[in-house]
DNA sequence: GTCTATAATCAGATAGAC
DNA sequence: GTCTATCTGATTATAGAC
């Protein structure tokens, strides 16, 4: 508001293949990549745009998160929405696309402070609503497990995949087997067999290796 | 080799300081700001010293890496070399600037193929001893969890610790009190209540705060 | 909405003096 | 072992023309 300088419409073109870019660098290269002229050659347009559309970088990363969050949240309640929800939970997001990109993130919210409350907002959205599932789903099960409180299943399930994700992309998988083995012994007592793989509805980048 | 370029010793005085300050930048400001300028400054030395000490940027994140990385895998041997080996290692690295030096490297592995070998090489060290002390300390434990893997068991275990140490620096904890209470209770179930707190013998980041 | 031009900094890396 | 000097190129960001 202080600052005279015109900024581009959130619908124009140029803008969300800005953002675009920004990802795919992100996810390949780090965020060490983003900066305003790979994002424009990316783009195939002129570094110049970037600060047309975007005040300065910090601005732009924070846009690339929110774009994604608000995706994440329809796209775990459109899993959550089935009749076994754990299994649903379990199975999400296992592309390491995601893992590379969320880590990425992560190292940034280290260092800047309106990122990092972005996604602990987010996070804490994605929570309280698996919670609020599982806990629904849960009342009807009996198991030795019976007494897991939702919360802490959530939390357990949720640290599992993403590491066990991020080992993988290491290129390290030691232990996995046994681990998927267990957790989904343990879903099964809870929700019996999958009856169908949820994947989420929508890949979250759609665009990757395909059209360039 | 085929470099005619003079290198420095590796237990050079100014090495040593170059690559805690390299250290010191990482957890405060994020591998982005891991440049020579910056970690000669922070080292109060010339830039120039930091080529001379290692010839590229990355060979100075590996050497980062790797001086922490054998520091690390003495530390959980001493650890594990306890009574209650599970309730050691899931107190084990509580430490937000471990979190957000581990969440940094992890990012820099992303694009580093060499540093993610050097990750996965010692991910792989740590989880094989920590299984083979836990193997041995679970054959006396009998109890509704008795038939657990301990490779399984520890996954779990160190998962579910780095995200929630994770999401603690994000400022986020939702569902923690439960997962604590969740993972203790399993704890005592297989090694009884914690007899001590199994601090790790040495802080891996000693001079953070204190020195400057 | 997109461009040219440009300011001001900062980056990694090397040669050679002391 | 540490320094000065320097090359070469990239970076964020702004002003103003079209």
């Amino acid at each position: 508001m202080s600052d005279g300088r015109r900024i581009g419409t959130r619908d124009a073109a140029s803008r969300t293949a800005l953002l675009d870019a920004a990802e795919r660098l992100m996810v390949e290269k780090g965020y060490g990549a983003v900066t305003s002229r790979k994002v424009a050659d990316e783009a195939g347009l002129k570094p110049q745009l970037v600060h047309y559309y975007f005040r300065t970088m910090d601005e732009l990363f924070l846009e690339m998160f929110r774009r994604r969050a608000a995706e994440g949240v329809e796209q775990q309640r459109a899993l959550l929405n089935c009749p076994q929800p754990l299994w649903a939970l379990w199975q999400f997001s296992t592309d390491p696309q995601i893992a590379a990109f969320t880590t990425e993130l992560l190292a940034l919210a280290n260092h800047r402070k309106e990122l990092r409350a972005e996604i602990a907002k987010y996070s804490a959205e994605l929570r309280i609503e698996a919670q609020r599932t599982i806990e629904k789903a849960l009342t009807r099960a009996e198991s030795r497990f019976g007494e897991i409180p939702p919360a802490a299943l959530i939390v357990v399930l949720t640290s599992v995949s993403r590491v066990v994700m991020m080992e993988e992309s290491l290129g390290f998988s030691d232990g996995h087997r046994e681990t998927y083995e267990l957790v989904e012994s343990v879903l099964t007592e809870l929700e019996g067999s999958p009856r169908q793989y949820y994947s989420p509805p929508v890949p979250p980048f759609p665009t990757f290796g395909g059209d360039d």
